[in-house]
DNA sequence: ATTATGAATGAATGATCATTCATTTATTTG
DNA sequence: CAAATAAATGAATGATCATTCATTCATAAT
């Protein structure tokens, strides 16, 4: 049983999130297309073949990278969810940590973009994205149709609500990111409690 | 007077305007980062050197890509705001025109979002798409005013609606790109259309 | 009809890039 | 300590691609 690691040495999961972290940042910096396997490796520290070594190929690579994303996004959405709450206390959780700075930096924003730019035309991508997406919209469904039991909503289609929540965030996630001088994060929030506020009248109040 | 002008001679706009469409359509099907002069020019039906004769580069037949689909876009929710009509009817207007089959096709949207994509590190790109946003939302703003003058909407900050409403129409798009199945422009619409009648309640009735 | 003009062509060029694999280096096992 | 095993390296390879430009071709001018 060895003590410590030796620092050349580490397992194969941690190169391989080494490698993933260094090609979100290449993303980031220089976008889909500019991303070359010789950047993604000097970002690394490590060298050329090692990408072949540890995913194949670069594609696979560029696919690990979104399921990581994917993944790590998917896990921060549910934690809203799993608090103990009403289900307003819960949407207003989902909002906090969704335009938190952990979840919303601009870098992994630009990589979200980077792969939909790219998702019409490649299926794994898009599989990637609308499986994630499908989850989401039915557990902030499901959150709005426990509301609406709890009060008084009438008119309200909870399905077009939660699709239309789920659109608007990745729309406010876009604008952060290509406009950041004309949406903050903060304003995003705003925008997102008075989306649910003006959905469910007087169930919001205390948060906006 | 001759019938069909000779296929080789055509107006310098006119051969611009068909390698933008020839761009258009090669960005859809195949991503920014597939598509090649090779590929476009094929689907022009012309030959290899033609971009560079025309565009200097292939990078300026992409901006040009971009500048006309915004010009575009701009011209046609313009038409929504310059109908005669109440505030609240221009606004219907323009929510039938975005998620209309005319500008709302699926070609035209996968090319939105792959220069979205590249837009983080492409200035050019970016700068494009901000004026854009931001002449759209200071219209859409101007029309929520309007409407908060004839009416009571007193926690109403237009700023936020229409910020808001501009983040929705770019998810919505987005939707219908990567997940047909799942929204369709008629959804879309009805999810628009429900954004402003939840905020300016009793105005949009007629509509939803 | 002849010449002049400029649009269009596409083979050739050179640059970029993902991938390969023989070699080196580190670690574990016997 | 030596041998075996595994991880990492990076020069070399071959494929892809944007760009160039000498040549061809269509039209207009004289």
């Amino acid at each position: 049983m060895v003590a410590t690691a030796p620092a050349r040495t580490v397992s194969k999961a941690q190169r391989r999130e080494q490698l993933i972290r260094a090609t979100m940042k290449c993303v980031s910096r220089n976008g889909l297309s500019a991303t070359t396997m010789a950047e993604i490796t000097k970002e690394a520290g490590l060298s050329l073949g090692i990408v072949n070594l540890h995913f194949q190929s670069k594609e696979k690579l560029l696919v690990e990278t979104l399921r990581y994303i994917a993944d790590e996004y998917q896990s921060e959405w549910q934690k809203a969810v799993r608090i103990e709450g009403s289900p307003t206390e819960q949407l207003a959780n989902l909002i906090d940590i969704e335009f938190s700075a952990r979840v919303c930096q601009r870098e992994k924003l630009a990589v979200w973009v980077a792969f939909w730019g790219e998702a019409k035309s490649r299926p794994t991508y898009r599989h990637i994205c609308s499986a994630l997406d499908r989850e989401y919209v039915l557990a902030i469904q499901t959150l709005c149709d426990e509301i609406c039991r709890t009060g008084r909503h009438p008119h309200t289609d909870t399905e077009i609500v939660a699709s239309g929540y789920s659109a608007l965030t990745d729309g406010l996630w876009l604008d952060i990111l290509l406009t950041p001088r004309d949406m903050s994060r903060a304003k995003a929030k705003r925008i997102a409690i008075d989306y649910f506020s003006s959905h469910f009248p007087g169930r919001f109040t205390a948060l906006s």
